[in-house]
DNA sequence: GCACTCACG
DNA sequence: ACGTACGTGAGTGCG
């Protein structure tokens, strides 16, 4: 049984809000429909986040309820209800009832008071609820089981109000803000409070007294002589204020848990909803989200389980995939092998596999054409039974992801439903999730199988057409298809890693953290939980009374940087640091990697070749990508990954300041291609020409502060960003950043394009057509559109980084084969690489790839690569 | 499962 | 006025 989740939504003042925030849309009959989309968004948002089992809008009902009767002007002096709003309360009602979700409004009563009287019947029954609304009065409720969330500007920004949160805001409990409003009043519901109390005294008085009540009955002790005689003279008015705003929680409502339970949308009814009011953009996506349907599921597919391939469908143009019991294909069971031509489909079980030459010499058989989803796992796969495959021009996979790299493809079913087509379930299906995982019938699996290869085939048509149409056809052809193999067989190739080096490394740490630890407690004066920022935060900041420097939204913020600020105030400071960074080695790498290394003594990593949204690889189980080096300490993890033959040695080489190059080459910045053409330090360049002084002249400060302003010129700058990364006052970041733009005017004029043409277009693109969409780009909410406007301009820098290392690794793979070299590429690190390779060969290896990484991509500016080796990844620096 | 922290480029 | 540097993955604590 799923955890319930009880969804409580504010109908009027999430409609209310919705209106006030987007700007009046219509449909094509002329119907306004601003506050329906916006609803529908948030409410899409919400579904998603939350996941609820139980769901209600409330609405207000009549135009007098019972607070009325205690205070005819209640809610007076508010303006009617815009007609533009009014026409879209019969939409809203009719969507959420396509959307299954019950909707409830009682004579007499507002909305919070059903949703606080529900609140309580499921706090009381311990249900996590959690309630929407734009109206901060909701937050009274919150307490341990009861979240509140309010929107804030755009409909899908929301706030948690927690019991925490509301102390941090107001210093109060949630309960006290009901005796606030009592006090200070609140001019929306026109509940008048006591004159002249504002919200800075009804904040105090409560600190001091507790409640209205509290108030009065301490009246004596209230410091102020007008304050006094204003509350003695208005106690009534504030009994009443708080009465008013105190919502009921015991209203008679006829509707309980069991009455409101979710069901999820049914999509048949909402869509056409959609339509009715040209929500475009909200059809699209519930189309693409919408389960296969019975209908689609139920499509006949016709296959055949055979314990040989049959020769008709060993030709060009045939489509493959390999099922496994799991996506971790270096050691999931190999369950078989499904091929199809469209016309003919077969599944073969993996018995079988290895006993048929046939199948092999068609899957090693390069000009013979292959289509197939998520190459790089089948090669991997197939190399375990020693079977290879060749010729493959089709990866839906990675297709998908050319097409759009902001699409979660979690396997073929997801691929394949970004082109349209619906017919294959999701292994989450088949293969059920967490315990219940397991590997069904034979007939089951034949036909999931069979249905990824017949889909791969169905979808070639049109997904080539569709990479054509965006110029990347030659970018997923040339480059991602290629590199699939070439990941495949390095992840299969592995690294060797000596566990002895690791376990006496982790020794050592194990040593060093528990004397430590030991000074830390002394120091603290207690033992705790180092790792408990929760606990470390009370320590430092409660016991200790250190100043709180940031916050996070749980509490005190212990991170590196708050804790580097605190370094000179107390002792106990820098060991935590030390003991979080020795923490980190054994934990992650020492504890982390040993349980990675496979029998024969290697680490065999997984690229994630459709993951980011930039281009760039990355390294998952483990994450060979993040391994110390920026510290001595963690460097010498490095020690333990070795070559994996006799009398070979490791060989890295990596791209100096390839992001900036690009910027220069992309830019067309005359100044930053003359630094990088005459091969000066560009840090030290830049320097100069930002503190207008000679090369010579620059002091190590001032070559710092240009790193980072080159850094933040890359993400995308802002004075915020480069202030905390500086540590500099956010004037003075905003000052750095002026004189380098106006040094470098060509990078100003760039950084304004790119952005700019995200505005026109909706995306971004790298100089090999790697596109990423970028819809927040033209958003009202300040947050997401300059989230939007950075990413604009740090896209295409890195990812064109990441499409000339691609092209280096496909072009390498090539190069080696020809020279007849036996070095083998290991591992990449975005922008290195790493081998191991006969040490006589270190000559050839030392020209050959700084030449092919190079030569990649013909930029205005040269790349340059530097070189090492050595006996371990350690060595190679 | 999320928040926080920290490892890398 | 708004509140952040870009892109990742993994371990730990905690509800």
């Amino acid at each position: 049984m799923t955890k319930q989740k009880v969804l409580l939504l504010d109908g009027n003042s999430l409609a209310y809000r919705a209106f006030f925030a987007l700007p009046l849309l219509t449909n094509d009959q002329g119907v306004h429909t601003n506050a329906v989309y916006g609803f529908a968004m948030m409410l899409e948002k919400i579904l998603k986040d939350e996941q609820p089992t139980h769901m209600l809008v409330a609405w207000d009902a009549g135009k007098t309820t019972f607070r009325h009767s205690t205070y005819k002007e209640y809610k007076g002096g508010r303006q009617k209800t815009p007609p533009e709003l009014s026409e879209q309360f019969p939409y809203l009602r009719k969507m959420l009832d396509a959307y299954n979700i019950r909707q409830y409004e009682l004579e007499s009563f507002e909305a919070d008071d059903i949703i606080g009287t529900l609140s309580r019947e499921a706090a009381a029954g311990g249900v996590e609820t959690v309630v929407i609304t734009g109206d901060k009065d909701l937050t009274q409720l919150a307490d341990e089981a009861v979240t509140v969330q309010i929107t804030r500007k755009g409909m899908t920004d929301i706030e948690a109000y927690t019991p925490d949160h509301v102390k941090e805001k107001y210093g109060l409990t949630p309960e006290q803000i009901i005796d606030m409003k009592g006090l200070m009043g609140d001019a929306s519901d026109n509940i008048p409070g006591v004159p002249g109390v504002g919200e800075k005294t009804a904040i105090k008085l409560l600190k001091q007294f507790g409640s209205v009540e509290g108030v009065y009955n301490g009246i004596d002790e209230v410091s102020g002589k007008k304050l006094k005689e204003k509350l003695v003279e208005n106690e009534e008015l504030a009994r009443m204020s708080k009465a008013l705003a105190t919502i009921n929680t015991e209203s008679p409502i006829e509707i309980g848990l069991s009455d409101i339970t979710y069901p999820g949308p049914d999509m048949e009814q909402v869509i056409p909803v959609f339509r009715e009011l040209n929500f475009r953009t909200l059809i699209e996506k519930a189309d693409g989200a919408q389960p296969a349907t019975e209908t689609e599921e139920a499509e006949e597919i016709r296959f055949t389980v055979a314990e040989k391939a049959p020769e008709s469908l060993l030709k060009s143009g045939t489509a493959f995939h390999v099922e496994l019991s799991d996506e971790f294909y270096h050691t999931a069971d190999i369950l078989g092998v499904a091929l199809s031509d469209g016309k003919e489909t077969v599944y073969i079980p993996s018995d079988h596999l290895k006993a048929d030459p046939q199948l092999a010499k068609w899957l090693a058989d390069d000009s013979s054409e292959k289509l197939t989803v998520d190459a790089k796992a089948s090669l991997a796969a197939l190399a375990r039974l020693e079977l290879e495959a060749d010729g493959i021009v089709f990866d839906l996979l990675l297709a998908a992801y050319i097409a759009n790299p902001s699409v979660s493809l979690t396997d073929a079913s997801s691929a394949a439903r970004e082109f349209g087509f619906s017919g294959v379930s999701e292994d989450q299906a088949i293969y059920g999730k967490g315990a219940k995982r397991a590997v069904p019938d034979l007939e089951t699996v034949a036909e999931h199988a069979s249905r990824k290869a017949l889909a791969v085939h169905r979808l070639r048509e049109t997904v080539e057409g569709r990479l054509k149409e965006n110029n990347q056809f030659e970018l997923y052809r040339e480059l991602e298809i290629p590199l699939a193999t070439i990941l495949g067989r390095m992840e299969a190739t592995g690294v060797k890693t000596e566990r002895g080096i690791l376990e006496e490394i982790g020794e050592d740490l194990a040593g060093k953290l528990e004397a430590i630890e030991e000074q830390i407690y002394a120091l603290a004066g207690q033992t705790f939980n180092i790792n408990s920022t929760k606990q470390l935060g009370v320590i430092l900041f409660e016991e200790m009374g250190l100043p709180v420097i940031k916050k996070t939204k749980t509490g005190y913020s212990t991170a590196a940087d708050v804790l580097e600020k605190l370094s000179g105030r107390h002792e106990i400071i820098d060991l935590i640091l030390e003991y979080r960074q020795l923490g980190k080695l054994q934990s992650t790498y020492i504890e982390g990697l040993l349980k990675e290394i496979h029998a024969d003594g290697k680490i065999h990593t997984y690229y994630q070749q459709a993951l980011t949204q930039t281009g760039r690889l990355s390294s998952t189980n483990p994450n060979l990508q993040n391994i110390p080096v920026r510290i001595e300490e963690g460097r010498k993890i490095r020690k333990a990954f070795v070559p994996s033959e006799p009398g070979w040695v490791m060989f890295a080489a990596d791209y100096s300041q390839i992001e900036l190059r690009v910027l220069a080459h992309m830019s067309g910045d005359e100044k930053l291609i003359d630094a990088f053409r005459e091969g000066e330090d560009i840090h030290t360049r830049t320097a100069g020409d930002v503190f207008h002084v000679e090369a010579q002249d620059v002091t190590p400060d001032m070559r710092r502060a240009a790193k980072a302003v080159n850094f933040g010129i890359v993400y995308g700058i802002s004075d915020y960003g480069l202030s905390q990364n500086l540590n500099i006052t956010r004037k003075e970041a905003a000052e750095f950043i002026d004189r380098y733009l106006a040094s470098f005017p060509g990078v100003k004029q760039y950084m304004e394009d790119s952005v700019a043409e995200a505005k026109e277009k909706g995306f971004v693109t790298t100089l090999m057509n790697r596109r990423r969409y970028l819809p927040d780009i033209n958003s009202r909410n300040f947050n997401l559109r300059s989230f939007a406007e950075r990413t604009a301009m740090n896209t295409p820098i890195q990812g064109t980084a990441a499409d000339i290392i691609k092209k280096a690794m496909v072009e390498m793979d090539k190069r080696l084969e020809r020279e007849g070299l036996q070095a083998r590429m290991l591992l990449q690190v975005h922008d290195e690489l790493i081998f191991e390779c006969p040490e006589e060969e270190l000559g050839k290896l030392a020209e050959v790839v700084p030449d092919v990484m190079e030569a990649a991509l013909e930029l205005d500016v040269p790349l340059m690569v530097e070189s090492a080796y050595g006996p371990s990844w350690y060595d190679t620096k």
